[in-house]
DNA sequence: CTCGGCCCTGAATGCGCTTTCAGTAAGCGC
DNA sequence: GCGCTTACTGAAAGCGCATTCAGGGCCGAG
């Protein structure tokens, strides 16, 4: 801010007459007499006192301004998670700096560089990580000395290799639930929208369904895998995708609501009817699945709690030798969007 | 953080033997001998040196960290718009520090004065403000000696008394233009889902649509509009309070999208069918609902434009005498969600 | 009435950095 | 070879605040 010069404690302490020092010690609520604390409090009300967070900060006090990191906050998932972690930020009167990489590395590491010269208690990672594992190793290598210099860290849906706590969605085992709930339905070909396959939740989720899908004995044709950024339009692309491919599959499951909002999408502009002509099944359980017509069937996530829990493993000290992890959800719901195959 | 003591620009200019006067140049791209510049970069490439953004700030150089409060960033319509917001902020190497007040007026008002705490160059108010006119008031209060010292503040789509930059959508025209949509496809008996009324976005829409009625001859009977939150579940009351009522409308208009959905929930569960029972239009032309089903009409707001205006506003000087208002969207954009009245 | 002890206040220090100001070495013309 | 300008470097001040360390009232005890 151009420095119009601020108030400061000075002025403050020079309008109530009385030393730095007290001003100082009245504002933060320590031992002064009352009448000394009054005339500065009116002092500070009076000239619309704001104390300098910087200088705060500076000079001892803890920062209460914590960062999290996310791909994209207009993304529903990830709206809903710092929406989770804003509630637990704000319960502990704590800012929260938030920042949208846009899925651009080179800006992730940018930003936590700006979080630790800011010298936050904690940063948060919310979701997947990127395919080049030299970005991920470029991220480690900023984040260590983060770590090391006390700072504290949380990943949401997301590894490191580092000792930081975790919050993990259930990928595998929720996969896996869903591939059993489609079997029941009557499901034998199965089509998945994918996303690139060095991000462990597109391994990880892919992998619980293909696994559960062989033990029933159905394999998935690699022909009716399509791989498309955890975007809406990249399901309806990779949809599109595989209808150009005129793949036979009964249903379809993407692996992110997103993903399967786009294919939803495609279906229709296709002439398509879901579930009737075809079975779409996502995962998150984003809130707005629930009002789609048809309601997508999904596993569910807390993503909300995803959120809180984050905040809370990054608000409270690890006092264990090895990192915290919670896993979470991966229970299926299911809905419309998935009928029984006849 | 806990100063577990952090490398500082002594330890660089002590491990590369100069200054600390010329490490702070060499760092900050200043004329060093380059020979001199390598040797401190080395150091501090070395100690994973990171500066102390509030030492920095308290020394004079500008901070680089812009607030923004919205009440909800787990809505899509804030999410949208804040996505614009750090497009912009991202392009011009700002952090952003956002805030979700969770429509808590005391909230708003405390990170107001964290973010002057902070002395953040600017801070965006995203979102209606509230109905209790106290608060605003306090809110005001709060905002003027930030402004006085220099600080820059935007606001969307909510209106201030002081003097500050706004972005506003055309709540008044779309919602009229709305109305001569709906009138055009024959509806006459109209209800209307509404907030608080003390809102200017309400009072806007809301009026905005009644009085273009009029001009046609239609009234709006008051017991056809009710009163909700501006949320998904507000719409789901409202419109089942609606439906309690017997009312007699044709087409629902909701003020805005989120309401609309949750509208068109309550319908479904009541077994009524969008648009054939009843015709549903809402208002913003958030992402999702183009993938409703069925798609939603409404009045399309460039929301993420909506952000990126308002944080340029902010970047850029007003050198006039008056307040910079920019008035956005406002077009109709008819879905399925409305049918013809036949 | 005096002295020790306690509590509260004020002066001074330092957090890590940017930035002036002064000083020194190098470069140039004569 | 001398004086002057030019170009960097280093010492030091100060941003606004929390906090330590003394000092100075006041009390009760002796």
């Amino acid at each position: 801010m151009q420095p119009r010069t601020h108030v400061t404690l000075e002025d403050v302490a020079r309008a109530a007459d009385v030393s730095l020092a007290t001003a100082s010690r009245a504002l933060n609520g320590m031992r002064v007499t009352p009448q000394l604390r009054d005339r500065v409090l009116a002092a500070a009300e009076q000239l619309a006192y704001t104390p300098n967070a910087h200088a705060r900060a500076l000079a001892g006090a803890s920062h209460r301004t914590v960062g999290v990191i996310c791909h994209d906050v207009s993304d529903p998932y990830f709206a809903a998670v710092a929406g989770g972690v804003m509630r637990i930020a704000g319960n502990n009167d704590l800012l929260v700096m938030l920042a949208s990489t846009f899925r651009d590395p080179e800006r992730e590491i940018a930003y936590v560089s700006m979080l630790r010269a800011e010298r936050a208690p904690a940063i948060l990672l919310i979701g997947s990580g990127f395919e080049d594992s030299r970005w991920e190793r470029a991220l480690d290598a900023e984040l260590k000395p983060y770590l090391e210099g006390g700072g504290r860290v949380a990943v949401v849906s997301r590894h490191r290799s580092l000792k930081v706590d975790s919050v993990l969605p259930e990928n595998r085992a929720g996969a896996a639930a869903m591939a059993r709930a489609l079997l029941d339905l009557g499901h034998r070909r199965f089509a998945v929208l994918a996303g690139p396959p060095a991000l462990t939740t597109v391994a990880d989720r892919l992998g619980g369904f293909r696994d559960e899908l062989k033990k029933a004995g159905v394999s998935l044709d690699p022909a009716d895998i399509v791989e498309g950024p955890f975007t809406r339009d990249g399901g309806y692309g990779a949809m599109t995708e595989l209808l150009t491919r005129r793949s036979t599959a009964t249903c379809v499951f993407a692996l992110t609501d997103v993903m399967a909002i786009g294919a939803c999408a495609a279906l229709r502009d296709h002439g398509l009817s879901v579930p009737d002509d075809i079975s779409v099944a996502g995962f998150d359980d984003i809130p707005i699945v629930r009002d789609l017509t048809p309601p997508l069937t999904t596993v569910a996530l807390p993503l909300q709690q995803l959120g809180e829990k984050a905040m809370e493993l990054a608000l409270t000290e690890n006092t264990g030798r090895r990192r915290r992890i919670l896993r979470m959800g991966g229970e299926v719901v299911v809905r419309a969007s998935t009928a029984k195959l006849t």
